[in-house]
This record gives structure tokens, C-alpha cells and sequence, in this order.
DNA sequence: CCCAAAAACGTGTATATACACTTATTATTT
DNA sequence: AAATAATAAGTGTATATACACGTTTTTGGG
């Protein structure tokens, strides 16, 4: 196998501390912008993936999030207790159904043009090119643990 | 500015959202590889971060690895509790010091074998192009904040 | 119809992350 | 030397993440 050289710009060889360093680094960035709306990027993303469905099952959240579905269970929490969504037993008694409250709609539009002006000004800085093929990366890496 | 095309492989518009996801990712996998050791990859890169030198303040060591200085400082507790790191008071009486213990030298021995395991598959999962693009991006992406 | 397997959730526990505040100590300025 | 700055840490609080377990229903044979 190829030897593989450590002499990039990332002082850490591990690939693994890299992207969390980097994760971290690009949440705190969309969290200043998101700031006004009160809403962590998490939260903004939970809300924005409720916005097209009538309600939907805890399990298929988490399955179209791609969180864990544990993670999604402590998540719901404080926008429940914020009043953004509901929670309510579908037919299926052993399903809960999550869903939009208006004030979580109302929420959305104040956040969506903030996280618009994060997502411009993160592709701005990576330009074009280099915004694709990060892209294309992270999404390889995703499918690393299926 | 330019228009930005969303028909990317990832399922979300999202460059922050893609990005965790990925962290969650690489971070999962490089876990089950470390897990024999008993160590998060977090826990090994601070015991790592200990290794070449005596001794190191709380605010150095934070600076060195990158992460927030109250997180480093929650992050210490499962490794003291583990008896794989000291803290000692130094000569300004403010601030505190951070050595590993032999315990923590000897772990550091067993798990560097298994991080490397993960480090090289990540490695031939990605090839070597795409490993330099996209160790460079990130080292990009660390700096948005700064 | 009954029972075992599968599905859908919740909780306990533990770690990671980070902002806002507070405290203690050292260094600087007047 | 006294007052003020700056430095080094810790804590309160809140969110995010995820593994291991347990509970309740529903389904699918037999």
C-alpha cells in the first residue's frame, strides 16, 4: 500500500479530529448567523424537514434526518417546550407523529433567509469548485458506516 | 454572484448539516476500531496531545488541540477518573497542569495500533487525491472562525 | 387463536460541545 | 502601594450524540 505523507496545513494527522474540528468550526459559524432566530442549526434543520409533511413518525425523521433515532428523541424537547412543534400518537398506537405548530411556521421564515445568508457566505468562501467537490466528499463519507 | 446548483449527491442543501453528518460518520467509525482500547477518539488525541511533553497548563493544551477550554476541561474528568492523566497546580497558582500517568502511557501504546488501523482504512476508503483535497478543505474550513 | 419475532419508542448513562458568569491570582498602571 | 487589567480556571446551563436496555404493540407463522 502507498505511503501517505502528513505534511498538509492541518496540524493534526488524524483525519477523524480533522472533520470534527472542522464541523465544529463551520456549526459555530452558522449558529452566530442563526443567532437572531433563536434557533440552533439542529433545530432550524428539524423544523425545515417537518415543512413538507402533514406529520411524521419518529422513526422516519430520524430515517430521513440520518441522526439517531435517540438523538431525535432528546431533540424534539425544547422545541416542544418552545411550542414549535406537537407531538401526538398516530394510529399505530406505538408511533408518535411529529408536526409543525404555527409558531413553528412562523419560526421558519425568520430563520430560513438568516440560514441563507450562512449557506451564501460559506459558499463564497469556498467558492464554486471547491464547494462541489467538498460536496461530493462529505457525502463519500457519509456512506463510510453503511 | 454566482448560482449555486443543489443536485449534488448529499440530500441536504446544507454545507453545515452535510459536514456534522460526516463527523458523526468518520467519528463512528474510527470508535468501533478504538473500542477494544477503551478510549474515545477524543480521549486518545488528549492522552496523544500529553504525550511530548512533561507537563501542560489547562489553557495550552486547549489552545494546542483546538477545542473550547471549558470543554477540555469536562473532557479531563473521565481520563482522571480512569487514573490515566494527573493534574497538578504549577508554579502560578491559577493555573493547573495535565500529565499522564504511566496507565495513560501504557493505553496510549494499545490504542495508537487500532487508531492507525482506522486511520489507514479511512485512508484507502478515500485514496490519496482525494485525501489531500480533503484534508486541505478542511484545514480551510477550521479557519472560517478565525 | 397463540406465541415468538419484529417494530416503534423511551430512558439511563456517558461523553462532547460551548456560551455566559464567576472566582482567584498575577501583572500593570498611576 | 492601591487600583485596575489581564490571565487561568471552574461552574451553571443547555444542546447534541449514541449505545445498551427495557416496554409496548403489531405481525406472522404454525
Amino acid at each position: 500500500m502507498k505511503h501517505i505523507r502528513y505534511d498538509l496545513k492541518s496540524s493534526s494527522p488524524c483525519h477523524c479530529l480533522n472533520i470534527r474540528r472542522a464541523s465544529r468550526a463551520v456549526t459555530q459559524f452558522y449558529e452566530k448567523v442563526l443567532e437572531p432566530s433563536g434557533l440552533k442549526v439542529t433545530q432550524y434543520s428539524l423544523l425545515r424537514n417537518l415543512e413538507r409533511v402533514e406529520s411524521v413518525s419518529m422513526s422516519a425523521l430520524a430515517k430521513t434526518m440520518r441522526i439517531d433515532r435517540t438523538t431525535l428523541n432528546r431533540n424534539i424537547k425544547p422545541l416542544m417546550n418552545a411550542g414549535l412543534i406537537m407531538v401526538n400518537s398516530g394510529e399505530d398506537s406505538r408511533s408518535r407523529h411529529v408536526m409543525l405548530t404555527d409558531a413553528g411556521k412562523a419560526a421558519l421564515v425568520n430563520a430560513w433567509a438568516l440560514w441563507g445568508e450562512a449557506q451564501t457566505l460559506l459558499e463564497e468562501y469556498l467558492g464554486v469548485e471547491e464547494l462541489d467537490v467538498f460536496e461530493k466528499l462529505l457525502s463519500k463519507l457519509e456512506a463510510l458506516t453503511r
